[in-house]
DNA sequence: ATTTAAATGAAATAAAACTTTCAAGTGAAA
DNA sequence: TTTCACTTGAAAGTTTTATTTCATTTAAAT
């Protein structure tokens, strides 16, 4: 976020000789630049319970004369350089087709992203947050380069507390995988392009069991989702550059933030222990209103 | 510029019943919105050559108790609405009725996108796409939330025939993994939030054996990213309650892109080896119509 | 032109934001 | 353990910022 800033390599420089609690204010600066700049002395001593004296011999150990003159130099290059629309626009104009341009990489990922938006429609997506919350197990399948979409997800889910498995296994020993999979539970199946064994396979033992299936897929050939309980399209964008997974990503986002708002309360209360640890570093008090961060 | 803030509006409606010095500064701040939300009002009164007290009045004529509340509500709607982290949350609580709505879900992760083209330099993400290169062995390490991102990188580079090692282990066996590394290899790790005993052991193994560490993580405090060779930002911004994977995700495609331009043909050739190596052992020609697999 | 109500700026006052001082605390070196 | 240099927060002091008062100006209404 901050790179070439005065103000930023100042810090860096001085940082392995600066003492603990100016290391803490030094920690915070660069965390939370764009907050900083709208402090005053004495909130930004609360918020970080250092006293403004410390605050003050900081700024000075830097090289300003006062706070006042640090905050300065931090307005000056927020304003400066963290406009980031405009910066974006200007980078992909400024270099074209370069493979090491990222703005170029964001910009066809943007691009995906916005030709998915209508393939998912509310329906199946409050289907398959029901069918999650409803299922005794979840059992999460995805092979190869999907794989980390089922660890993605399955991550998620179990900090829930719900009860998630992933099985990212193919051939024989999918089969044995599929033995304990009973009605209650739901299989969820990342799989893209077209059919394998393991696909129809997976998809034969689902029905013959009578469990559900949540397919999240870029294919609409009806065998491959007839089968399916319920189908969320992942477009994958064109064929020939490989296939980014950001859109099916999306995907997983959009059900952990489904099945947290089912969860409500009970999402907070399982997630609780981890916020606290990170409270303390992610609450801050701003505008006289407490802000949550990540949980 | 701003639009429905209700600073904005709250102008706006009172306008034609301001005095004309009044007129002055709600003209200035519609036109400088960005710039009087850093301005004192001695500043602003000097600026635009009218009374402090009058501006005094003219907050209070909107209501306002006195100008620094004032300024608070146009810093307010400054954060929410200009800066891309906060504007995203904002969509996100605007609607509390409709979490599946799977728009807003990408409108958040595009934000995101945008807000993180400034944090990957061409340069860095040269030298990471050499390094991976250059390496001998690939070892990328990625724990917990960040599994799935190892997971990503190692089954992308690994079709390009490189030689590459998902890491996701801690604690003790991480030791053990540590162990076989030498120089000649590279060390990718996904590090996020804050530091680790893993994170440093893994760290502090890697600077004595002098292995290059390429570090992916959305830190800049200096202690975790001062001994990495390289960094690439990713930030992962406020999304919602929980971090989206979407930017490191883009940033593995970055990669992924580099070494495949950087490998021009072998690129090509190993894809190709490998779909064919696929279509005779395992994939089904579905629809009558042999088809080439994905990159 | 005169009256009157509203608007304004200069100056006084109040309230913050900020800095310095100083005594106490901390931790490394003797 | 004692010393010493360094760091720290509380509190006092200073500066800057914001508000109110009040005399003057403006301009609309008579």
């Amino acid at each position: 976020m901050i790179r070439q800033s005065d103000s930023y390599n100042k810090i860096l420089q001085k940082y392995d000789d600066l003492p603990k609690q100016q290391k803490k204010i030094a920690d915070y600066i660069i965390q939370h630049f764009d907050e900083v700049v709208f402090l005053s002395i004495t909130r930004l001593s609360t918020v970080l319970e250092v006293s403004e004296a410390t605050i003050v011999r900081f700024a000075q150990n830097l090289g300003h004369k006062g706070f006042p003159e640090l905050k300065k130099d931090l307005v000056k290059y927020y304003r400066d350089y963290l406009t980031p629309g405009e910066r974006m626009k200007r980078s992909i104009e400024a270099i074209p087709d370069d493979p090491f341009n990222f703005a170029q990489i964001v910009d066809s990922e943007i691009q995906l992203l916005k030709s998915a938006v209508s393939t998912i429609d509310r329906g199946s997506l409050m289907r398959a947050v029901d069918a999650i919350l409803k299922a005794n197990t979840v059992y999460i399948f995805g092979n190869g380069g999907n794989e980390c979409l089922a660890n993605h997800l399955t991550f998620r889910l179990a900090r829930f507390k719900l009860k998630v498995v992933q099985q990212s296994v193919s051939g024989k020993n999918l089969f044995e995988k599929l033995l304990s999979i009973n009605k209650d539970d739901l299989i969820i199946d990342y799989h893209f392009y077209k059919s394998t064994i393991d696909f129809r396979r997976l998809m034969n033992v689902a029905e013959d069991k009578g469990v559900s299936v949540l397919l999240i897929t870029d294919s609409i050939l009806p065998p491959l989702i007839k089968k399916a309980s319920i189908v969320l399209h992942a477009e994958r964008g064109p064929a020939g550059r490989f296939h980014s997974q950001v859109v099916p990503i999306a995907i997983n986002n959009a059900i952990i933030d489904g099945v947290a708002s089912k969860l409500g309360d009970k999402a907070v209360l399982a997630l609780s222990e981890l916020s606290q640890m990170r409270k303390k570093f992610y609450y801050i008090d701003f505008a006289d209103k407490s802000v949550q961060g990540e949980i």
